[in-house]
DNA sequence: TCCTTATATCTGTATATTACGATATTACGA
DNA sequence: TCGTAATATCGTAATATACAGATATAAGGA
């Protein structure tokens, strides 16, 4: 079994995952949208790490963020990632 | 939504299957053990690379090696693991 | 245009991860 | 015990990641 391009893709998959704080966003936004300054409050961390984290789900289209005048609704759009996460969320 | 510690143990198992080499290998060795030197020859990389990711997968729960003379077989333990694998597997 | 709100990006720094060769450890037969 | 095969661990350098403050960018109303 050799590596093919494949295992890094979906490894990328997972590793957008694989933190705390993006997997907590991502679990939140999976029934309804929210705009940044919302997840920065929940998270009670910093806007710009909020924001960075965000850049990395977009990033590997998990995400995906709608503006809305001034603000940034984001959801999940990334069927896999959904999967994921409700697995896991699954006892 | 604030992070519980519950976040952090589920980013931690995607974490260790964020990576295109331990993630083949869990594929791998979900349906047959395998030993070590096996390992090695398919993922063409050395022994002890090949090592150290086994030793990071164990360490998650996810593997798990039986003693076998000199040779220690791999196979998998972690039911979550297996659901992840085989989702990401199926289109 | 200016000011305010919301958010992205940049920068710097500390820490973690990865890969691999060298070496230590384990098991076993002669 | 010695030698061999199998595997784990160590040390090191390169690279990636995480975090947060500062600042740039975007939107909108006065």
């Amino acid at each position: 079994m050799k590596i093919e391009g494949n295992y890094t893709e979906k490894a990328e998959l997972l590793k957008a995952l694989a933190h705390p704080t993006r997997l907590c966003i991502v679990h939140g936004l999976m029934d309804s949208e929210c705009n940044v300054n919302k997840i920065t409050g929940c998270m009670e961390m910093p806007q710009s790490t909020i924001s960075q984290q965000l850049a990395i789900l977009r990033s590997k289209g998990i995400i995906e963020g709608r503006r809305k005048g001034t603000e940034i609704c984001y959801s999940v759009i990334n069927k896999k990632a959904r999967e994921i996460v409700t697995l896991l969320m699954n006892d």
